[in-house]
DNA sequence: ATCGCTGCAAAAGTTTTGCAGTCGC
DNA sequence: GCGACTGCAAAACTTTTGCAGCGAT
């Protein structure tokens, strides 16, 4: 039983993304990111908590707010809020593909960023807006829920 | 100076559209849907308290929360998440348009449905997804602080 | 008169902040 | 050693919930 990753910051990916954004680096910051990195999708402030304070116990969720904000803020990490009461982060740089979060049910789909290509560009072109590339929330409805809704809305008048 | 408007149910465009739907018509309901009517655009929950108790001081923030997520359920309303903390609600059948969330500064613009009609139309095709016609939250960047970053970027390595 | 809606108050959950000590540089 | 970063604890906010009473139908 190898002691072999008591954070070992020589050894992590991240330390040279932080050196050349002239950030220090912490045991926190190196978490947090191996986490995003780990679970691939989208993560709230707690689930992150729950990964990294299994490796690092003394890591507080204050900390975890305060690395978000600061990874978040240097384009490392996008915040996305899905309707669930927190907000989700993710990596940037995963692969690319956009929220479909249903206000019936509370499901997430992911849709490809391909298919929304043509949006980015044309918001940048008419608006100036740079959409972020993996980052648009879409609510609406899933098809589940639609169906379900026409049976309701054909018998609306009973409730 | 007269008292005419205490709250005269009779005489709200919404008392029909509360019959119809087989809801009760209380003066919470209809205020709710007054102020989102009056204020035309996005509204948190805690701007329509403000608005209500002006003309009907007993009513309360609870209310609100429950009339705001049973209109949202019938259809009559959306809610969407700008990042700021509270939800932001608005009456369904305004003026069609989309958000752009600036992460930066937090700006908030609004696109025209036209320009998206096409995603729209994709990702109902494609993934059996109705997204609602008055109620994507895009973020990005606004090309105010599109160019400010690139300043930054160009002399990152100084921080 | 019934049953749904509301006010009030308290709780639950998320995010922020102040401060003192610690650790990266 | 200096100043940034963190843990701890408490506060600030947003939203939800239980319950008793009121009010729309």
């Amino acid at each position: 039983m190898a002691r072999q990753s008591n954070i070992q910051p020589k050894h992590s990916e991240f330390v040279g993304r932080f050196r050349h954004l002239g950030l220090r680096v912490t045991p926190a910051r190196l978490l947090v990111m191996e986490a995003l990195s780990a679970h691939g999708g989208h993560m709230t402030a707690e689930e992150i908590m729950q990964w990294t304070s299994a490796r690092y116990p003394a890591i507080n969720l204050a900390t975890i707010y305060r690395t978000l904000d600061l990874l978040t803020s240097m384009g490392l990490v996008t915040q996305t809020d899905l309707g669930s009461g927190a907000s989700s982060y993710e990596l940037v740089g995963d692969t690319l593909h956009h929220h479909l979060v249903c206000q019936q049910c509370g499901a997430v789909m992911e849709v490809d960023d391909a298919a929304l290509t043509l949006v980015r560009e044309r918001l940048l072109r008419d608006y100036g807006f740079r959409a972020d590339p993996g980052h648009m929330a879409i609510f609406g409805t899933c098809k589940g829920c639609l169906d379900a809704s026409h049976h309701t809305i054909a018998s609306a008048t009973q409730r």
